[in-house]
Formats: structure tokens, sequence, C-alpha cells
DNA sequence: CCGAATGAAAT
DNA sequence: ATTTCATTCGG
């Protein structure tokens, strides 16, 4: 249908005729993180955390079948026909190393060209791979393979390209109307959930996935994460070579191997496995709270349940929480703020029992009801509103996101772990979520794996209690001044450039930028995405900061503990289905122990932290949704998180800057600590070859410079001079010409050629440029942003060095092109063409850009003198 | 749902 | 050599 050729999507369930459409894909990954719908929240989690719990789980049927490749044949294909799972159960294929820096970066990118789109971010972001160090890349090519080969083992005999298949059916109810997002989800569910969950009932709307997805992906999850973790140990401890991906390969891969075959050993047995979830899903539901945990990771003891949330409870915490609520949204700590709230529902529940929930209120009102209800709760008594408030949640949580965290403190109290961390995070923003991570979190342990490693150190700071919002200062004075923001995160750059560039990046800030994918409002946007609730703060900052860093939270027992224990509640009232959601997050982040994790690192911790703070936040704050994924994926989309957010993330400023150095004096803004570190900085040699890259690009693509280009220009421009500015060098430093070896592919400059179909948009124009459509397309938009950045870029250059570049650009603010540019281009050719730009551009866009586009033209231009040079 | 990009795999 | 499909998300 659909009129595409393949189309199948739509009909996602609908069957499709269609060739292999691509929906059925499992998804294991990781990362795909996104994709997660709402429909999350129906599901309940806590099968898949018995599930997961369970070693053997089963349902793995599809899972398993694939892992073992099956029973003969085709591994999934085949499953189709057993169950149309199969069908759905087609794992995606796991990203490519472009994707995954893609990935990581776009939202960088968006963050700075907010009005481009994704085409155009795309297009940026091949230019910045294309420039990207090798090093760098590397990284990002030895993750993909890793990613790979984890999932190959998983999915023994996945096929890139389905067989004809059949398609697809299993119609899937609308489950997944959209992407499919989690195919599986569906399709296990049939095997195992149906049994069980039929009973439980009404969530079964659908999908679910509950059970079975989350079962598999558990299975799936742990072999990955065993299979990553040996990779990662290996890889990191050997870092350095090249090979290592093979020799982590087999590594990693007798581990997987061996999770595989546990967890395929599992997989005929379906039926012993199902009756296992079945159980799992009903019974132990009620007691959920002990089992998962128990089972889940033997070493970890779930112990006591739902101690956490009754002990403590602080007043102080309250007016943090309320703080915060005011703040808004922070995302980090969804999670928390879901465990929160599971245990101030929870608790409610004791106190008052259920009661009717009102509700009435439309969802604006629900959140500030929220905040209401949540002092009161605090300090009068949790009325029945709590909860209401849950339902509320259900309704609308990620919206509350802010409130509902406060709730959480309130509620669950905070164990008061005075952990605080933050590496970076300057706002208030960070503050409040490291307290909240720190209460929620109770004990925060490590962060993380080896390769972060680093950084970490968390040092708590003594809890001194949280005043509260004052806390926050002290929090960030403790600390020491990340916050501080400009001035200061200027200087904490200079000092530890390198610790702080650690590629391992930030998992929490990651997400935050990334958030914003969750797509699911548009209208929030970038900006409220990014900008926290409340406005006080200048959004900016938060973003920068959050972007800069932010790092997760987790929150791991006293979550789990009130999740239990809410758990039970709800199962007992038969809400379950309805803050399946939260427990979700709860159990999310909870996360539990899994497997092995051999050495650990990457374990627990890992998703700690990945999960309460990074993923979940600002995910879970928009939508709920994309909880889902979390849940579903479960850890091993954490790890993967986890892993994925270590991969290094270069700072636009790099490439470009928008902000405004001078708009701001500080930086703070604009300069978001962010990237990295990369020292780069390219002798003149490589400069040219840097320059013939370019302009060979230039020569195939036409396209427009885009940021990266100018970027580039820039920053090979400066380069020579920021070399020294190596401190700031964060901003220059990504991409580093260097690579131009070859080896790497250029890829970038010829781009692979359209497809018959699409070609034609190449169409050339009149005056021989790209056809107006890309240029425009791209350029346009851009334009404006774009050119400022790029003096800004400059600027910013500059400003980390030499001054030099700023100098001449600063003087000439009106032409950004042909300021940015060095004196040694040929003004003269530079006017020619900027002239010719813009005679041309003139007539069409009249005013603003026409500089804007010569100035690309110029770009162009010049890159190519210098090449010629 | 297409598309822009790169890459891996399949055909 | 060409085609699929993976991720993103605005049109």
């Amino acid at each position: 249908m659909k009129s595409g050729g393949r189309g199948a999507e739509p009909p996602v369930e609908g069957e499709v005729s269609g060739k292999r459409p691509k929906r059925k894909c499992l998804q294991w990954h990781p990362l795909l993180s996104k994709k997660t719908l709402d429909f999350s929240e129906d599901e309940e989690e806590d099968d898949e955390e018995e599930l997961e719990k369970h070693p053997p789980p089963f349902c793995g049927k599809s899972l398993s079948q694939e892992a073992e490749g099956g029973v003969g044949t085709e591994e999934e294909e085949d499953d189709g026909e057993e169950e149309d799972s199969s069908s759905e159960q087609r794992a995606r294929r796991p990203m490519n190393a472009f994707l995954l820096f893609c990935k990581r970066h776009r939202s960088l990118v968006r963050q700075e060209h907010p009005r481009l789109d994704n085409r155009g971010a795309t297009k940026i972001l091949a230019d910045w791979w294309a420039v990207l160090d090798p090093k760098e890349k590397q990284k990002y090519t030895d993750m993909a393979k890793e990613y790979k080969d984890a999932f190959m083992k998983a999915n023994p005999g996945y096929k890139w390209c389905p067989p004809s298949n059949k398609s697809v059916k299993t119609p899937s109810p609308g489950a997944n109307s959209r992407k499919k997002a989690w195919p599986f989800s569906s399709e296990p569910p049939r095997d195992c959930a149906a049994s069980k969950k039929p009973a439980k009932a009404e969530s079964v709307p659908q999908i679910n996935f509950s059970m079975a997805d989350p079962t598999k992906m558990g299975g799936l999850s742990m072999l990955l994460l065993a299979g990553e973790h040996a990779l990662t140990a290996r890889e990191i401890a050997s870092k350095k070579s090249p090979s290592v991906a093979d020799s982590a390969k087999q590594t990693g891969t007798s581990d997987l191997c061996q999770l595989v075959e546990v967890s395929s050993g599992t997989p005929q047995p379906t039926t012993a496995d199902t009756a296992t979830e079945g159980k799992v899903s009903q019974a132990d539901l009620s007691e959920i709270c002990p089992s998962p945990g128990t089972s889940r990771l033997g070493a970890t003891d779930p112990t006591k349940p739902c101690i956490d949330p009754p002990v403590p409870r602080p007043p102080e915490v309250s007016s943090c929480s309320q703080a915060t609520v005011a703040e808004g949204r922070l995302s980090g700590p969804t999670a928390l703020l879901q465990l929160a709230e599971m245990c101030l529902a929870s608790e409610a529940k004791k106190t008052v029992t259920s009661a009717p929930r009102p509700r009435g209120q439309s969802p604006t009102a629900a959140s500030t009801g929220i905040a209401t209800e949540t002092v009161a709760g605090e300090q009068a008594t949790p009325d029945p509103e709590e909860e209401e408030e849950e339902k509320k949640r259900e309704g609308r949580e990620a919206a509350e996101g802010g409130a509902s965290e406060g709730v959480v403190r309130s509620a669950c109290g905070p164990p008061a772990k005075p952990c605080k961390r933050s590496p970076s995070s300057e706002s208030d923003l960070e503050s409040l979520i490291d307290t909240i991570d720190a209460v929620a979190k109770g004990s925060w342990g490590a962060e993380d794996d080896g390769e972060e490693v680093p950084r970490k150190k968390p040092r708590p700071l003594s809890d001194p209690g949280f005043p509260k919002r004052k806390s926050r200062p002290n929090a960030r004075k403790s600390i020491k001044a990340q916050e501080e923001e400009e001035a200061e995160e200027e200087e904490e750059e200079d000092h530890k450039p390198v610790e702080a560039c650690v590629p391992i990046a930030f998992p929490g800030s990651d997400r935050e930028g990334e958030v914003p994918s969750v797509k699911a409002e548009p209208s929030a946007s970038a900006e409220e995405t990014l900008a926290p609730p409340s406005p006080l703060a200048t959004p900016m900052k938060d973003e920068d900061k959050a972007a800069a860093k932010l790092e997760s939270f987790g929150s791991r027992k006293s979550e789990r503990t009130c999740k239990g224990a809410l758990y039970k509640t709800l199962v007992s009232e038969g809400m379950l289905t309805s803050l399946r959601a939260n427990v979700d997050r709860g159990r999310r982040a909870s996360g539990r122990g899994n497997v092995s994790d051999l050495e650990g690192s990457w374990a627990e911790e890992s998703w700690t932290f990945a999960q309460s703070g990074a993923s979940s936040s600002k995910k879970l704050k928009k939508l709920k949704s994309k909880d889902e994924s979390a849940p579903g994926l479960g850890r091993l989309e954490e790890e993967f998180e986890k892993k994925f957010n270590s991969l290094p993330q270069y700072s636009p400023l790099t490439f470009d800057r928008k902000s405004t150095c001078v708009t701001k004096k500080k930086k703070s803004c604009g300069n978001r600590a962010e990237d990295p570190p990369k020292p780069v900085r390219g002798s003149p040699s490589q400069k040219k070859n840097l320059f013939h890259k370019i302009v060979g690009k230039y020569k195939h693509r036409k396209e427009q410079p885009t940021t990266t280009d100018k970027a580039i220009a820039a920053q090979a421009l400066t380069t020579p001079l920021a070399a020294q500015g190596a401190t700031h060098g964060g901003p220059c430093a990504a991409l580093y010409p260097e690579g131009l070896g070859g080896a790497e592919t250029l890829v970038g400059s010829q781009k692979r050629k359209a497809r018959k179909r699409k070609i034609t948009h190449l169409v050339r124009a009149a005056d021989g440029r790209l056809s107006p459509a890309e240029g425009n397309r791209a350029g346009e938009p851009q334009d404006q942003e774009e050119k400022p950045s790029t003096q800004t870029t400059l600027c910013n250059n500059a400003r980390s060095g030499p001054q030099e570049a700023c100098a001449a650009p600063a003087d000439t603010a009106d032409r950004p092109g042909v300021s940015g540019l060095p004196a040694f281009f040929s003004l003269a050719a530079l006017a020619e063409v900027a002239a010719m730009e813009n005679v041309q551009r003139a007539q069409h866009t009249a005013r603003l850009p026409a500089e804007g586009q010569s100035k690309e033209m110029v770009q162009n231009h010049v890159l190519i003198s210098c090449g010629d040079q």
C-alpha cells in the first residue's frame, strides 16, 4: 500500500504484501533508543524484569532461535513461520559506524541549526564524518563492529536483507503503528505472553512486549552485554591496536557464545520457559519485588525491598523537590521520578488505600496540580490525590517530569547519598538533577566502565542535607565549579582538557542532547527539551550544560524497592497496567545487574548510570514512551547506550559555534564544553590535504558549504594558530584534517552516486552550480545560521588562541564569508565570486543572505584556491 | 513515508 | 555494480 513501492510499513500490521518490510525488525538494539513509542506504557515491564532475571527465560524463542541459528535454516525467517513473530522479529540491522556517529551528533547539529532538517543535518554530519580524525572514526568503527558482532552472535543467521520473505504479516495490530519500533514486542508476547498475559490483563492491549520482548531482550541484551563487555574491556585494554576488534571479537565471541548458548539453550524449551514466564508474570508479579532483584542479579541483592522509600524523606528534600518542580522537568531524573512516583503511590496506597482519583483536571492542570499535590503530600498526608497523580502521570508522564521528580523526591526520600557528580553540569538543572539522583540513588556507585573510567569520580560530596535549593549551589561548588559556566568552564577545560574531553562522554549529556528526539512533541521541540521548564535559568545555559555534561545518575536500589512495593500494590489493585509505565521506568532504574559482567565494568554501573540518568531522563520526560524502549531493551539497550555514549562527541563548535562569542561574552552558552578534545591540530601539510579534500568534495558536489565545511575551512585556517590554542582546542579540534590519508576512504567527497530515482536533484542549475533545489534547500536555511556560526567559529577559534583570525572576521561582521577567510585567499577572487553570487542571489533572496550565500560560494572558491596552492 | 548520508551485506 | 537497510525527523 502506500504509495511507495515497498512500503509496507504502514501497514505494519497489515501485512504486507509487500516485500520485506522492514518492519519486522526486532531491534534489539540498544541504541535504538529512540524509537519508542509510546505504547510502552502499557506493557508490563515487570515481566521483563522477571524474565530477565531468570536466566533462561525463554521466550526467547524467537530470540533464541535466532540466536541459535536455527534450527536450521535460516533463522529468522523461519520464525516467521512459527510465530509470526518471526516476521516481526527480524532484528534491525546494526548500525554502522557512520550511523552511530550520526546518532550521536545529530542532536548537536540540530542544536546549532535548529532549522535545519534532518537531511541537512545528515549532510553536515557526513561532512564531519569525512573530516573526522581517523582515530576518532576508528572508535566509531570499532564500536560498530562490536555491535555488529554481538548482533550476529545473537542472531546467527541474520541476513541483512531479508529473504524475501514473507512479509510480514503479523499484523500486529497497531501496536506499532509508527515504526515498528519494537517489533518484537508483539510477537513474543504472543507466545509467551499469551498465556500469561491474558490474565492480567488488560494490559493486553497489545503488545506488549511486555513479557516476551523483555525477555528476549533480556536474553539478548545479556548476550550482547556480555559480548560487549568483553569487547569493551579488551578494547580498553588495548585500545590502541587497530585490530583490536578482532581480538576483541573473539573474546567477545566466546563470551557471547556462551551467553548465547545459554540463552539459546533455552530456546526450544519454550514450553518450559513459557511456563516459567507465565509464572512469573502472574504469580511473581506480586512478589516481583524480590524476585526480580534476586533472580536478576544474583549478586545484587535485592534484599530489602522497599526500604528506602519509606524511610527518609527529609523535609529538606521536599523543598528541593519543589524547587525542582519549579524548574520544570529535568530530564535526568526521570527515572528517579518515576520511581519516586511509584514509591509515592505505593505509600499512598498503604496509607490511604487507593482512593478515587479524580483526575479531572486537564492535563495542563495536571502538572500544576501535581506539584501542589506533591507538596501537600509531603507536608500533610498523602491523599488520594496521589493516586491521582499516578494516573495523571500515566497520562502524561512526560510532561510532568519535573513535577514528578519533585514528588519523587519527597516520597521516596532520599537515601541520602550524596553523590553528586556532575562533572560538568552547571546549571540548576544539574544541581537539581544531582540532588535528585543522589537521593534517589542513594547509592550511586561508580560509574562506569572502563572506557569511561577516567572521569568518574563521583565524589560525593558530603551530603549536607539538602537545604533546599541551596543544596544545589553547594553541591555545585563543592564539585567545583563546573557550573561556573562561563568562566569556569573555560578554565576547567584548560585545566584538564583531557579529562574533560574524554571521549567518554557524558552519557547523560548525550542523552540530553538527544533527547529532543523524543519527537513526540513538536511543539516542545528543542527549546523545551533543552530548556528547563523554568524560564529562569537561561535556557540556553541549561541546555548547554545539559549537553555539556550531565551525567546520569542512577538509582538503583531504592527505586527498585520502591518499584517493587509499588508494583505489588498495583498489581494487587489491578492498576498495574496503568502503572506499568512507571514501573518500567522504575525498573529500568533499578536495573539490575545482569549478568555477568564480568569485569563488571559494564554491568551494573553502566546501566545504572545509563538508565536513570541518561536514557530516561529526557526521553522519559517527554514522552514516556521512550521508556519503553528502554525497558524493552533494557539493559542491553542501556549498555549499548552507554557505550554509545562513550563515543566521543565533538562539539559543533568545532565546526562552528554559533554562539556568539561576541554576543555573550561568556561562553557560557555557546560553549559547551562538550567537545572533546581532540587536540588535533594540523600541520600545514595536513591542512593542505584537507583543503584538497574539501575541494574535491565541492567539486563533486557543489553543494553548499554547509556549516561544516566552513567550519572546517575555518578550522583549517585557524588550525595552525589554534594549534597552540589547544586548550581551547576543544573547538577546533575535533576534526582534524589529518585524515586524509586516504586510507579512510574518501568518502566524504564523493557522495554516493545518486540512485536513479534520486537523480533528479542532481540537475545543475544554469550557473552550473548545483541544482537550486539542493543549494537552496540546504543552503538557505542554514545559511543564516551557518554564516554566523562560521564566523563565530572563527571567533572562537581566535578566542582560543590566535587572535588573528578573530580580528579579521570580527571586523567584517557583515560579510562573513569574506571576512572569515584568511587573507591569503585572493580577495579579488573572492570578491568576484561574491559579486556574482550576490547578483544572482540577490534577485532571489532579497535580503538576507545574499551574503551568506555568496559566502558559500566564496568559500568554495576559496577552498579551491587553497587547494591549488 | 521520503529523503540525505555512509556503510555493510546481499544480490 | 547495484540495491537494501540501518538512524533521524522535518516536510
